[in-house]
DNA sequence: TATCATCCTAAACGCGCGTTCAGGAATCCG
DNA sequence: CGGATTCCTGAACGCGCGTTTAGGATGATA
């Protein structure tokens, strides 16, 4: 997945190459057209000679990701983005740069991230859909919520691996997420609570409140984390 | 929690104010002094005066947040920072630009990103140790990791808060999080597979591989979400 | 050889940035 | 009253930015 050592590549490759590396790293604002041209070895000028603008560099690093990313398509029926995250995440000295791009793509809603994030969605709504079908996975009462859920949370560990790289005291690579197996299956093998208590309350307090309004009776669970412990309270402001 | 007008407040204040607005908004390298001052109807040399450069405000607006979100600790034991963004949510016309500004924190690893999150993660350490104590929660062969991931789960709707906002075609309010309320609880419930065959194979393969090497009989499950579908296969390069 | 397109650079332009500096206006204190 | 303190501004400085311009070097084509 891209062999041609950079220095053999045309200069235009190799100026998006170094690119992706340094929007990816410090950010597009904080990275000047001058430190790129200098990774590449070439002019200013020729940066924007090749790209019309910074933007327009933006827009082919853009590009060139999401055409790698998409490229799986001829694989199996799985998930194919993430599977090919997970293999950058193997070789982080090689696609490091390709991680951080990609986080950041997704971060700041730009237009190859929307479309990344659309199709990591749809793969994961598919292999939802064939799991309730083949009776592998739970039925639920909103399979969409669900699929963004799931893709939402697939994404935290990328998002958020700085934090998660400090807390562990390693790198995000993929034998931090090895370590993450084990819990993540879990969860999504037997749950977190013990009991239905608090998914029976919730259901029960949403069934009274069809869209907006007429609070139901209440029944405060002893926590669920990342939720409102209390669905049954009125929001203040329906904005 | 903050009554005072902008306008009766201190200069001082107020320019902490819009820039916590402009850097939630559009980031703190696209925001200017003179933006910033002009928000605050004060000269830009005001807002070096007051807080020394632009960095120092930033550490200001930093603290702002920090001290407001662990402020709740007086509360009960519950998740106190959770609360607090939830209320946030409640009343986006009024903390809308807050939550846009502690999601920067968090994902920019800044100091006080870094002290909420810990925090964060403390609470739910804390919740989950509780939950297992009194049996409303399984136990985790990685109680830590376990910690982690629901912490990173929680924060994943907020970071990804523009891409959740487009799939689902309505802004991330707590209207929007009502949604999420049972897709959430049913996974936090029954998990999202029917039988343990995946984790078994997991458990088995994690087993005869202690910390590196030494891959064990593989069982690729039908299509583990966001995780290696393989956790057998030894990776690539340790890094 | 002359022509032409391709690839590339040195130099500069204009602009907006963060910041500094010198001092004005108001308030408090003796 | 005089002097100190606090709060604030207008004007400017220097710098690095993205970009433009004019043209040099190279290699294919006729």
């Amino acid at each position: 997945m891209r062999s041609v050592p950079l220095e053999d590549a045309t200069a235009a490759a190799r100026i998006r190459e170094v690119a992706i590396v340094r929007f990816g790293r410090q950010g597009f604002e904080r990275t000047s057209v001058r430190q790129i041209a200098a990774d590449a070895g070439v002019s200013p000028a020729l940066v924007i000679h090749h790209f019309g603008s910074k933007e327009g560099l933006r827009a082919a690093c853009d590009e060139s990701l999401v055409r790698q990313l998409m490229a799986e398509k001829a694989r199996t029926e799985a998930p194919a983005i993430g599977a090919t995250i997970r293999e950058w995440l193997d070789r982080p000295e090689r696609f490091g740069a390709y991680i951080d791009y990609f986080a950041t793509m997704l971060a700041d809603g730009s237009d190859g991230g929307n479309r990344l994030f659309d199709r990591m969605l749809g793969e994961t709504v598919a292999m939802i859909e064939r799991g309730v079908a083949d009776g592998t996975m739970h039925p639920s009462a909103d399979l969409e919520m669900r699929a963004v859920l799931i893709t939402l949370n697939g994404l935290a560990p990328l998002l958020l691996r700085d934090q998660l790289a400090r807390v562990l005291g390693v790198p995000v690579t993929s034998s931090a997420a090895r370590r993450m197996t084990l819990p993540i299956l879990e969860l999504y093998t037997h749950g977190l609570y013990t009991d239905s208590r608090i998914l029976d309350a919730a259901r029960a307090a949403l069934q009274g409140e069809p869209s907006t309004g007429t609070p139901a009776p209440s029944d405060k669970g002893p926590g669920n984390p990342n939720r409102n412990p209390d669905p049954t309270r009125p929001e203040s402001s329906p904005a």
